[in-house]
RNA sequence: GCCGGUGUGGCGGAAUGGUAGACGCGGCGGACUCAAAAUCCGUUGACAGCGAUGUCGUGGAGGUUCAAGUCCUCUCACCGGUACCA
């Protein structure tokens, strides 16, 4: 540090900001105080303040840079506003990505898990965070997992778990089941064969049993995001209907009627087909005499099981050549296998309406089955009236048949009535399906009904022959929780030759994992281990065998928030649980809207009707972030693929304007090519190191970056120049703080002795507090409240005022703002503080800055005034100015006088304090 | 395919129906320096103009309103999820 620089820049104690030693010092200090250990403490407030837990991959990335430092501001803030704060970390342990990197280094999953977990740890530690660290634990220990399992046999002896078939992703090279995150375009990511899909048997919880639960829960909770209550909804997809049972014919053997599902009953006499899933029991029982079919349903087998997978194929389709019975007419309809028609969804059967159902109406085109018209919109009906079909007329419900039958006095109006629906035909149906509400035509008595009606019409009568039944549909499924994988926590189960599934007695839990095993990744070491699964049933004492799947990984992350309020508890969790929940700010991902957060409402019911939570919900606001990505650089390959470059390792070329034009490596000097900005990754190599930034500028300014460069929900682009913004900001303000503290005494602010340029900073300082307090504890907008103080810090650089007042109003201001950024910084502010002249201290358990309402107060206000929406002029008058006033003034200003000329005002519109629009012409 | 989100200067972003571009980055000009770095000062949406100033401008097309980045309809692109990645 040279120290002949300009004495503005100098440091009265000879060194500037040196943040390595400021937070060395810091965390020091938190430590030796067990500053952010929590207990119950009944006479304050709490605030459980949770990010999601971490997957311990090997070292931290900048997304959880991000979710832990937004929690932490979160916290801090919470904290300096008299809160008596939890904010927990643990370890989200089991996964697949262990095995993966098992296979890969020839370690035991555990074995790496726990190195990435003393890592990552002393990472997260090296970021500063009010962590309880004694909360800890990581989800791969038997002391967390056993209570999982005693849940799961409590539910299983509750009838709340249950056993059933389910398709799977089968691998026939590797004969193994693979995650649809390994089948990539129908092949195996390994062998590279092509996948299968496979029924084998699975546990799964009753999830559906809360469906209507979950979708009115989201009602409660105002504080979660609008997106992710819709998108919650939308996966619970109730919807209310009818169940229908179609006779099926059958020359040889009597069949099962076929069961369907439709929100539309009212286009029930448009039904031209049925179709059906593959592995329906009737496709099943047709392909037994036709080899064709048997061909097409085997090959329906063939790719992967993932929604997408299945939804964006071609839509394919054979004919089984049973006949299904309509319920009203009489009907024969051809039954179909289709390849879009799912077995999991609803009863694998659907009616087939290919004039009001797109997707119908493109299988029927195709396939050259019947299209019926059966629905027509409103505006057909209003055709009618014009021409003298008017309902008043005694037609009642039923004009159409009216029409269509002539009992019209008028014939012209009757030819015109089958004219306007044979034109809505001719218009509509030959395009495509009519998919809107309507009246019904071409239903017999049913014509001239509305939606609502032919519900109410159609559904009595088929409940009243027993062919229906109205009911509510949910989308939602079952969870399956079984996992053909060895990294996980055991399923509790055992298998007896005469006593069947049996629950593994609370008394011999947890079934405990082997964690020193070789791993080879072709079989689960439990299932490869003959003796591992030997044991004897609980029930008759005679031999059984143990279940070797485990649990789906969401198991553990669906109720470890509980367990962070009762350490060392002998249960799942104690009473404990009920001060600290349920959590009041939950902060992660977006990418868990649904999943992840369904099953963790869920797993919050399981636990309050086991009695062990007094609340309906987990949460009660919930923050979404958003990805953080960086710039993509790379070079082509002479085999056409692309070798990814690190942005570390570029230099950015600009023109005369500061436009991009290019980019080289450093090392070399030479060009490469410039990508996208995407999601940091492995495989674009765009990832930048927390470490590595923490350890060149300091965990403050990587906290600051990060909660400035974006609003939180948003994606967030890394850039080291913005990086270095942020160190030039910590600096200035040390610089300030050290300058001022060195300087003088600081006297007390006397609000009635202030002149003009010092009132206009105290009361850009109250605006300030005013606004951080509101986007820190409200808005969430951090972003926006750093450029506060940053606007704050550029007027204090301007503020020359050396006389006492000067002085007491900038030591007013610097206290304020040490206060104010704590949360984000709160390292650096530690420093400071005592810089400041205050002994050292937990800087959370000062008081937050105190908003003095006199300090705002304005005399004037700045009015835009436009002339047809368009500024002209700005005019400046007293607060309380009145309309008049202020029209009168703007109606004199240069600019205004002259853009009038020659047109008539016909309106003023005047807001006070804010605008004056003159409407002219 | 379906569900949800996003789109504003060279870049990240600000603006909770009321002056579009706060703040930061980058660029340009200057001060300091033997020089460089650091720091400080000024300037910076596009176009036209010496200038005052004007015109245009928030992915695209329409609409509501005195007034639209913001509300509505349609559309395009990208991102997240899609039940075994976490």
């Amino acid at each position: 540090m040279q120290d002949n620089q300009a004495p503005i820049a100098a440091e009265p104690d000879g060194t500037g900001y040196q943040p390595q030693v400021v937070e060395a010092a810091a965390q020091q200090y938190w430590n030796a105080q067990r500053a952010y250990e929590v207990s119950e403490d009944a006479d304050r407030p709490k605030f459980y303040c949770l990010s999601m837990l971490p997957y311990p991959s090997g070292a931290l990335h900048m997304g959880h840079v991000r979710n832990y430092t937004i929690g932490d501001v979160i916290s801090r803030y919470q904290r300096m506003n008299g809160k008596n704060v939890l904010q927990p970390m643990g370890w989200d342990a089991f996964g697949l990505p262990a095995e993966n990197a098992a296979i890969k280094n020839r370690t035991a999953p555990a074995k790496w898990t726990y190195a990435n977990i003393d890592h990552m740890r002393e990472q997260l530690k090296s970021l500063g965070y009010a962590i309880d660290w004694s909360r800890e634990f990581a989800t791969c220990r038997p002391d967390y997992y056993r209570w999982e399992q005693l849940m799961f046999t409590r539910l299983l002896k509750k009838g709340m778990a249950y056993r059933k078939n389910a398709v799977v992703n089968w691998d026939p090279v590797d004969q193994t089941v693979l995650a649809n995150e390994q089948v990539i375009d129908g092949k195996g990511w390994r062998s590279g064969a092509v996948v299968e899909k496979r029924e084998i048997p699975q546990w799964f919880l009753k999830i559906t049993d809360y469906a209507q639960e979950l979708l009115d829960g989201l009602d409660t909770l105002p504080g979660w995001p609008e997106a992710v209550k819709i998108m919650q909804r939308n996966w619970l997809g109730r919807s209310e209907g009818l169940e229908i049972r179609f006779d099926v014919n059958d020359d040889d053997t009597p069949v099962e009627p076929i069961t369907v599902f439709t929100t539309r009953p009212d286009t029930l006499m448009g039904v031209t087909f049925l179709s059906i899933a593959a592995e329906h029991p009737l496709a099943l029982h047709a392909a037994q005499s036709r080899p064709l079919l048997k061909a097409f349903i085997a090959d329906l087998r063939r790719g992967g099981v993932s929604e997408a997978e299945l939804e964006t194929q071609e839509k394919r389709g054979m004919d089984t050549h049973l006949r299904a019975i309509h319920p009203i007419t009489g009907e024969s309809l051809p039954i179909y296998v289709a390849n879009f028609v799912l077995m999991n969804y609803g009863t694998g059967a659907v009616m087939a309406v290919p004039g009001h159902d797109q997707r119908d109406w493109d299988f029927a085109k195709f396939y050259s089955l019947p299209i019926k018209m059966v629905v027509v919109d409103r505006s057909v009906l209003d055709a009618l009236h014009e021409i003298g079909h008017d309902l008043s007329r005694g037609v009642g419900a039923d004009p159409m048949l009216a029409a269509l039958e002539g009992r019209q006095t008028d014939a012209y109006a009757t030819q015109s009535a089958v004219q306007l629906i044979e034109d809505f035909e001719e218009r509509v149906m030959q395009q495509r399906a009519f998919t809107a509400h309507g009246i019904l035509v071409n239903s017999g008595k049913y014509d001239g009904l509305d939606f609502e009606q032919a519900l109410e019409a159609i559904g009595t009568r088929l409940e009243a022959e027993g062919r229906g039944q109205r009911r509510v549909n949910f989308r939602l499924r079952d969870w399956g929780v079984s996992r053909q994988r060895y990294w996980g926590c055991p399923i509790p189960v055992i298998y007896c030759p005469k006593c069947g599934a049996v629950p593994v007695p609370e008394e011999q839990l947890p079934v405990v994992l082997p964690e020193d095993v070789a791993f080879s990744g072709v079989q689960s070491p439990i299932k490869a281990d003959p003796e591992w699964r030997k044991c004897s049933c609980p029930q008759c004492g005679g031999p059984a065998e143990r279940e070797t799947d485990t649990f789906d990984t969401f198991m553990e992350s669906s109720w470890y928030y509980a367990r962070y309020t009762s350490p060392g508890a002998n249960g799942q969790i104690d009473a404990r649980a009920n001060y600290w929940l349920p959590v009041d700010q939950y902060i992660g991902g977006i990418e868990h809207a649904i999943m992840h957060l369904l099953y963790f409402r869920f797993y919050h019911k399981l636990l309050r009707d086991a009695g062990m939570v007094h609340s309906d919900e987990p949460a009660q606001n919930l923050l979404c972030q958003g990805m953080v990505i960086a710039d993509t650089f790379y070079r082509d390959n002479a085999d056409g693929s692309k070798d990814w470059i690190n942005p570390a390792a570029i230099d950015v070329n600009r023109d005369d304007k500061g436009r991009v034009v290019g980019a080289v490596l450093k090392a070399d000097g030479k060009p490469v090519q410039i990508g996208g900005t995407e999601k940091m990754s492995k495989s674009r190599n765009n990832g930048i190191d927390p470490q590595i930034m923490v350890d060149k500028y300091g965990a403050d300014t990587v906290r600051l970056f990060s909660m400035f460069a974006a609003p939180p929900e948003q994606s967030l682009e890394w850039s080291e120049a913005g990086v270095e913004g942020m160190a030039r900001f910590l600096k200035r303000f040390w610089r300030e703080v050290t300058t001022h503290a060195a300087n003088a005494d600081h006297p007390v602010t006397d609000p009635a002795a202030l002149d003009e340029g010092q009132r206009a900073l105290r009361r850009q300082l109250h605006e300030t507090i005013q606004k951080v307090s509101d986007d820190f504890g409200r808005r969430h907008a951090f972003n926006t409240a750093i450029a506060a103080l940053m606007e704050l810090l550029n007027a204090l650089g301007k503020f020359n005022d050396q006389s006492e007042q000067g002085r007491a109003v900038r030591h007013e201001a610097l206290e304020a703002m040490v206060l104010l950024l704590n949360p984000v910084v709160p390292h650096v502010c530690h420093a400071l503080w005592q810089v400041l002249g205050h002994a050292q201290s937990v800087l959370e358990d000062q008081p937050w800055p105190a908003l003095d309402p006199a300090a705002l107060v304005r005399h004037t206000a700045t009015l835009a005034v436009q002339i047809n929406g368009k500024l002209r002029a700005t005019i400046e008058l007293p607060v309380n100015a009145s309309k008049e006033d202020a029209e009168a003034l703007a109606r004199v200003q240069p600019q205004v006088v002259h853009f009038l000329e020659g047109m008539t005002v016909r309106k003023v519109i005047v807001v006070p304090g804010k605008i004056v629009n003159i409407v002219a012409g």
